[in-house]
DNA sequence: TCCAGAACGAGAACGGTTACAATTTGTAGG
DNA sequence: CCTACAAATTGTAACCGTTCTCGTTCTGGA
């Protein structure tokens, strides 16, 4: 446990675990914390390998880190403007997922999901 | 309608499954038939915005295209080893989506929702 | 045939990611 | 306190998929 691995942890816990290697890099240098690209993209590696992390590709083929714990699985509700992200939990959807999946004979499955839209502000703007 | 349009079009629907543009590109050419790589990304992309193609992005960060029914929103059941795909339809999801996003005041709501996870011939082997 | 506008395509450019080698850091022993 | 050694960090360069640039080629109408 080093100091990098610290700072590239706490950075992933401010930002609600869902962002990309570089949006992590750049607040960790924009806080004064001097750490090396590739130390973040190795942190990150190694934590994906231990299972803490999980890993998506967005649109731009940017890969998205988040935290990744059976209690605190959730979904996004995004403003495709202003980039506001909303938490959602949706019990109904986790086991319409695993089962449909299940059912089809699939294993180890996971699942994302994410809304966007125009967020009030920006839809009345 | 030009004679790369045709031809790339012809690749799509040869590999049933998704496939990368650099897959189409090298099919193309192995056939014998000159074609740009350049020209199969534009294609690609021009379908993609016409709605006629669906686009994921793999592991790898790939893209991978495949043949789209028109207008019709699904969902996908990838396998994240073999990269199999199945479409799924969920309107339950749709409407839960639609209805979760209204409630917090969102307008011009869309959403992705994909589940990925190890297809019975993967996770037997 | 000639011309203008669109489509094409080879190569350069670009951005995210990974590999590599040198430097730094932490630590145990003297 | 100092040294030696191993592991971690880091800047840079390479890599790969994708997009851009701009000269060339094609097409359709007069």
């Amino acid at each position: 446990m080093t100091r990098q691995r610290k700072a590239v942890e706490e950075a992933l816990s401010q930002n609600k675990g869902f962002c990309s290697a570089q949006d992590l890099h750049a607040t960790l240098r924009a806080q004064g914390n001097r750490v090396g690209l590739a130390t973040v993209y190795s942190q990150l590696r190694g934590m994906v390998d231990a299972g803490k992390l999980d890993v998506i590709r967005s649109d731009a083929g940017e890969a998205m880190y988040r935290r990744c714990g059976a209690g605190d699985h959730h979904h996004h509700l995004r403003c495709r403007s202003c980039g506001n992200v909303e938490e959602l939990h949706a019990p109904a959807v986790e086991t319409w997922a695993s089962e449909v999946a299940s059912s089809s004979g699939y294993r180890e499955v996971s699942h994302s999901l994410e809304i966007t839209g125009l967020c009030p502000a920006c839809a009345s703007g």
